[in-house]
DNA sequence: CGTTAAGTACACCGTCTTGTGTGCTTAACG
DNA sequence: CGTTAAGCACACAAGACGGTGTACTTAACG
């Protein structure tokens, strides 16, 4: 509302109040879960009073869809901007995320909400099909054969690892690297010859 | 309990209570996720008294757990046995589903539970390495050069199928087909040579 | 200093949730 | 027919849930 929403200019404790919410969300929504969060334990994590946050938020419907938008996926917003890396490169090191990762909380608001009309649905919606168009973007510029269809399968192979590796509870992004290696080397024509790529293929 | 348990002899209304429970959570579970369905709405649903659900399960989280065992997963147990079909077509018929399919019970189980020592979360892991076990070996019956890795792989591109077909509302298994048709003919020497191969990446 | 906006404390509401306790009816089976 | 187990109706607990009302304090800024 203000133009201070940012950088609380004397963290005095009770200042940022909309920021400490936001706080509280990501950290309890990903170890505890959306559904299984009460008003009244979020706010006591962000040492805000009850009154506070729903002076910022109209309700947890709101808080919801605020912390997925606010929610940074800090290793596939880097990739695409390395410009150290080769488009090909790129592509590839999408896989290769931190052991550490909450796992995409877009899937899970999704399922938790079982709404597709939640405005939280909606952006995981539109979430997903831009990271998808930024892989499709990166093929492009490797140059592959059909941009957009390879865009397409490695989200579907960044998701599969997502769900896998939730359900399965071991991480499972290392196969979907290998299987994404063989997309890519069939839909980029390079000077590696078929005799490679049916190495990495066995691998 | 007793050996009545499957079939009611008389289905007077009343007395295979059990089988209507599990009927009811089958179809609520599905429709609405398992947190947003109370136990007076199931109860409702299966014309059982609440005392009568309580007597057969001892909570709801053994419902859930029983729910999840009873889960028959039609297309995938099926396209298994089918004996009409060459190994290599049965791996690719696991990604030809029904559009109408409710889409993968245990991957939302995992979510929406979340908590990995829930039995029906157990259930859920025990369930996708059983799947993935029988896809390495359908692969090894169709000559894979590491059924194991490609078991793996299918079972990945399943989980990412289901998973993004939920988020997006749009359903992602023909990518997924696509991508497990160059895993497949990757993996599997066959007379086909390379640049048959190289048609089918292309389209 | 005074105004204003941000935050606080805390009680409270209605609803939904899982789960019980009690006493009754009904169907199956020997 | 009489026993036994299955099921039923219904009220009720106890707590979590999302959300509000009210009156108060504090910090920032001109």
């Amino acid at each position: 509302m203000t133009e201070l929403e940012k950088g609380p200019t004397g963290s005095r404790r009770g200042r940022g109040a909309r920021e400490r919410i936001l706080g509280a969300s990501r950290q309890l929504f990903r170890e505890q879960g959306i559904n299984r969060t009460g008003m009244d334990q979020l706010c006591a994590v962000a040492e805000v009073s009850k009154r506070t946050a729903y002076q910022h938020f109209t309700g947890k419907d709101e808080l919801v869809a605020e912390y997925l938008r606010r929610f940074d996926p800090s290793v596939l917003s880097g990739v695409f901007d390395r410009t150290d890396l080769t488009p090909r490169e790129r592509l590839l090191a999408v896989f290769d995320i931190p052991p550490t990762t909450p796992l995409c909380p877009y899937i899970a608001a999704a399922v938790e909400l079982h709404d597709p009309q939640h405005p939280a649905s909606q952006y995981a919606r539109d979430y997903k099909k831009a990271v998808a168009a930024r892989l499709a973007d990166t093929a492009r510029e490797a140059g592959a054969a059909d941009p957009e269809q390879l865009g397409e399968q490695l989200a579907l192979l960044i998701d599969g690892a997502a769900a896998r590796t939730r359900v399965l509870d071991a991480n499972a992004f290392p196969t979907a690297a290998a299987v994404a290696t063989v997309l890519i080397d069939n839909a980029i024509p390079t000077a590696a010859g078929d005799d490679q790529r049916r190495e990495e293929v066995a691998r």
